[in-house]
RNA sequence: GGGCCUGUAGCUCAGUUGGUUAGAGCGCACGACUGAUAAUCGUGAGGUCGAUGGUUCGAAUCCAUCUAGGCCCA
């Protein structure tokens, strides 16, 4: 007889490899169809939010993984708290304005950017924006993301518009916005203002000059008479600007003789000097850049003051230590000018001229204007020596003639108006983890103003204009209410489409009395934009709220998304519109560099989906402890789909054995279980709580590894291998077998709902499978286990650890036997063991160790019994005695136990008494 | 150069207030099973805890310096 055909042997459809590639598109298209996120959001009515506000990627480009990573963690946290019973929508955003997508538009589509009006320019931005808005949607709903992807929000959005200039004017109304000039890269024969990513570096020929500033007033540090600080240049057409010179205060000057006169340059730059100025140079004396600070110099050109001042940008690289300071054409410049009042004097107009302030270079292009000022130098005498040098200069993208450096006027946000505010603030939020709020902090406490004026075409006009009479600014409440009013119904389109009359309210006059005006044109910076999403999104949009709850993106945006979200928020609203800030890092690869294309070590996430699934890409940012850089790898990701595999092969092997259990009629009583299956729901309720909190305080990688361990250890190896005989071999409704199925079952419900946050695919496919009925049609929509604290017996614990402990010692023995050719499988063993007093009292109380070794009988000796040869010592217990040898008897047809009763019975003359008993009622049963 | 951060087995992570031979899983090697089978089980080999110096009876853990790397500035 066949007694196959007896046994309960694991059924399921279920999979057991998940061919994801094509799985997940199929899954992601029911959820498509059932509208899931509306279904989940409809479920969650009324409940508690929590509001995950989502920084917008910039919409140019496909997403890589570091985009990747940012959204999967956003998915993971709201999946969990809508399992926690949370009411949290996801509003998914875009980044849409700015120059890469201006450069990308004239670039790809080949658009003379002054050859076609504003309007029509910024309409092909628009275009090539939402494409990419396109794309990279699909792109992040593949990984598996839930979002109201159907309603995004975008920068350029007509509402958002509308609420980001009302943040301007709120700002405005407060005194924090002021116009002032600022050194930007300038094209004086496109005539216009550059921006970093539109310079190209070029060698040049330059000639480099050094130059004597006599001393007007030394203070305490210098004599005046016949003294000079010698500077290095190589722009001279920078020196009619020039207001100071800055030296390092940690570096060492020297007063030095030369041509009768005292010349002051940095100690270490002496030598280079001296073979360079075929000079002897002796050195009077030795004083620190900080004993410079205050001493007043004469511009050698304007007869004007020129002060030493202190920088931390001087370097011994090149020049006298010693360094030409024109605030109007350099960042340095300006901003250590900044430091010390000076203004930004340019005397350059937008072609490259010098105005009146040039004095008598009015007139002259800066490029012609450089001999002449050799030259007049050269005759007051004060030209040390003149050289050519080659080096790197910046040009124009376009026209590749060399730009300028130039003060322009700006609009900036005054941020002392607000800093103490924002740094109060900063210390309200909770920052995860906690060195961000010192990373911020720092930067706030020490940022200068933000310039928010851009030159361009493509974004958010700054909503100001000008008296066409006086000049003079107009902004108010009723000019930003009727500008608001136009982007609402037309977009900032509105500001290049009509005229200033008309953007303005009726009857609208200047102080003067002027009524005409004109319309500023400068646009805001892209940060501007997406710094006041809080106001675009959170207060426009019913299902959310301010201020949100978490900011969640990589540790860049400290300086970026949270710096510029946090200062307009306070300035306009006086809050930061987060509470909670989490931060992670950023893709490295497996030696810790980052990703480039030179080093073609970058792991493109839409391959990864493509080739191993979403599940897999989610499933290693789970397991990564990302507020560190976080490593990728082909490796890494061949190593998750293996974790993937034993996960899914684990919930697989439940599913096979629950195919006939119905939990409302079959679940067994928590009283009535056998001792290892209370241990296995010990176990479980350990893994809930253990991962719940790692959910709770954002370490994914504590879920992971806890889950990964639980499948592997406890289940797999242990209790799954155990449970086995009782499944396959006891009568199929029969209380062991029962019992088993309860606990498998228990596991079974607990883990997807644990892991659907993050392996949210096979999480669905699974809930699927689950025999009963279910809490929810969605396992999205079912609530996290609870921990069950009737499971958490401490005393179970500890006894099962010690009988687990010696499972390992007897595995040891078994292996030992295994190799002398003794034994193969367990079953083919007899497992004797030798204790000592002590542990014979314990091991006497556990009744089924043979069960639990997976061998055929087990044999407990006396603690005083003599231990024949061939017994082996226990590593974990001591003392104990582990002797194997092949187990008595025949080997049962049925359940592959070796047992001595097999032959006896004559109706089933080739199985054992406890299969016989199973098979006789099964069939008595069949008779029913 | 400055601000912030990181460096524990090949990989992903543990390591509680400094306290015995530094742990887990994966991977690898070897073996077993063929009733989880493109599965499953067992055993084993891998670490001068980035380096050096210090504090201490005792340091992966505290301090200093260096080094390799990351983000943001300059």
């Amino acid at each position: 007889m066949d007694y196959r055909n007896t046994l309960n042997l694991p059924e399921t459809d279920f999979p057991m490899r998940g061919n994801l590639p094509k799985k997940e598109p199929e899954i992601l298209k029911s959820w498509e169809e059932e509208k899931l996120y509306e279904k989940v959001q409809k479920a969650r009515e009324g409940r508690p939010k929590f509001i995950l506000h989502d920084g917008p990627p910039y919409a140019n480009g496909d997403i890589h993984l570091g985009h990747a990573i940012n959204k999967v963690l956003k998915d993971i946290i709201v999946k969990y708290k809508t399992m926690m019973g949370f009411d949290a929508p996801y509003v998914p955003g875009w980044d849409t304005h700015g120059l890469p997508i201006e450069q990308q538009v004239i670039k790809k589509l080949g658009v003379n950017r002054h050859a076609v009006s504003a309007l029509e320019f910024r309409q092909k931005c628009k275009d090539y924006a939402e494409k990419y808005v396109g794309i990279q949607r699909e792109e992040f709903k593949r990984l598996g993301v839930r979002g109201d992807w159907e309603h995004p929000y975008l920068t350029l959005q007509k509402e958002y518009e509308a609420a980001q200039i009302g943040v301007f004017g709120d700002m405005t109304k407060k005194g924090y916005i002021y116009k002032g000039l600022k050194p930007v890269y300038w094209c004086p024969s496109c005539e216009t203002a550059l921006a970093e990513a539109e310079i190209e570096y070029a060698d040049k020929p330059a000639t480099a000059i050094y130059v004597k500033f006599a001393v007007r007033d030394g203070m305490s540090a210098l004599i005046k008479e016949n003294t000079f600080v010698v500077i290095w240049t190589t722009t001279p057409w920078t020196l009619p600007a020039n207001l100071a010179i800055s030296v390092h205060p940690e570096l060492t000057y020297a007063v030095v003789t030369a041509q009768q006169e005292h010349w002051v340059v940095a100690e270490g730059m002496l030598e280079s000097l001296r073979s360079l100025w075929k000079l002897e140079l002796p050195v009077e004396r030795t004083l620190s850049g900080k004993d410079l600070e205050g001493v007043i110099c004469i511009n050698p050109l304007m007869d004007r003051d020129s002060v030493v001042v202190c920088g931390e940008h001087v370097t011994l690289e090149a020049g006298t230590g010693c360094v030409h300071t024109a605030p109007a054409h350099g960042e340095d410049d300006f901003l250590v000018g900044k430091k010390y009042g000076l203004p930004a004097l340019c005397p350059v107009d937008h072609q490259g001229k010098f105005t009146a302030e040039g004095g008598a270079y009015v007139g002259l292009k800066t490029g012609k204007a450089n001999p002449v000022i050799v030259e007049d130098l050269k005759n007051s005498n004060d030209l040390v020596l003149e050289e050519t040098i080659e080096h790197s200069y910046p040009h124009c993208w376009r026209c590749k003639s060399p730009i300028i450096f130039r003060a322009t006027e700006q609009w900036f946000a005054s941020i002392d108006g607000f800093r103490q505010a924002a740094l109060d603030e900063i210390e309200k939020v909770r920052w995860i983890p906690a060195w961000g709020r010192d990373r911020i902090f720092n930067m706030i406490a020490e940022r200068g103003d933000w310039c928010i004026s851009r030159q361009r075409t493509w974004g958010v006009p700054i909503p100001i204009f000008y008296c066409e009479d006086c000049g003079k600014v107009l902004v108010n409440d009723h000019s930003i209410t009727k500008v608001q009013d136009f982007y609402r119904q037309e977009g900032s389109d509105a500001w290049f489409a009509h005229s200033a009359m008309e953007l303005l309210p009726e009857g609208t006059a200047c102080e003067c009395g002027g009524l005409k005006f004109r319309k500023e044109t400068d646009i805001m910076d892209v940060w501007f934009d997406s710094g006041t999403s809080h106001a675009g999104v959170l207060k426009q949009r019913t299902e959310l709220s301010w201020p949100a709850d978490l900011y969640l993106e990589g540790s860049d945006q400290h300086r970026g998304w949270f710096n510029s979200s946090l200062s307009t928020s306070v300035a306009a609203f006086g809050q930061a519109p987060y509470r909670n800030v989490l931060t992670h890092g950023f893709v490295v690869d497996e030696q810790g560099r980052k990703m480039s294309k030179s080093l073609g070590n970058g792991v493109d996430p839409l391959k990864v989906v493509q080739e191993l699934g979403a599940d897999i890409l989610r499933l290693w940012v789970s397991s990564v402890d990302y507020k560190n850089d976080v490593a990728a790898s082909p490796r890494i990701m061949k190593q998750m789909s293996e974790a993937y595999r034993k996960i899914r092969n684990t919930l697989r092997f439940l599913l096979s054995n629950l195919n006939d259990f119905d939990p409302a009629k079959d679940k067994v009583s928590y009283q009535e279980l056998q001792e290892i299956d209370r241990w296995a729901l010990l176990k479980l309720s350990k893994v809930v709580e253990r991962v719940l909190l790692g959910y709770e305080s954002y370490e994914f990688h504590w879920a992971y590894h806890t889950i990964h361990n639980f499948c592997t250890i406890e289940l797999s190896a242990v209790y799954l291998d155990i449970v086995k005989d009782r499944l396959y071999v006891e009568g199929k409704t029969s209380l062991l077998r029962r019992s088993a199925q309860t606990v498998l079952y228990e596991v079974l419900d607990s883990l997807v709902r644990l892991l659907a946050p993050v392996l949210s695919f096979m999480a669905e496919e699974i809930w699927l499978y689950i025999p009963g009925e279910k809490s929810a049609e969605n396992v999205q929509i079912a609530e996290m286990p609870k921990v069950n604290s009737e499971w958490m017996d401490e005393e179970l614990a500890n006894r099962w650890d010690q009988i687990l402990a010696l499972r390992t010692d007897v595995a040891k023995v078994l292996e030992i036997a295994r190799q002398e050719k003794l034994i193969n499988h367990p079953l083919t063993a007899q497992v004797d063991l030798y204790p000592t007093n002590e542990q014979y009292e314990s091991l006497q109380q556990v009744p089924n160790l043979a069960e639990i070794f997976i061998v055929s009988s087990l044999v407990m000796h006396q603690p005083n019994e003599e231990r024949p040869e061939g017994v082996q010592p226990a590593e974990v217990h001591k003392g104990l005695g582990i002797l194997v040898q092949p187990a008595k008897g025949e080997k049962c047809e049925r359940c592959w136990m070796f047992q001595e009763e097999v032959g006896k019975n004559e109706e089933h003359p080739t199985i054992c008494p406890r299969c016989s008993d199973v098979v006789s009622e099964n069939s008595s049963r069949l008779i029913d």
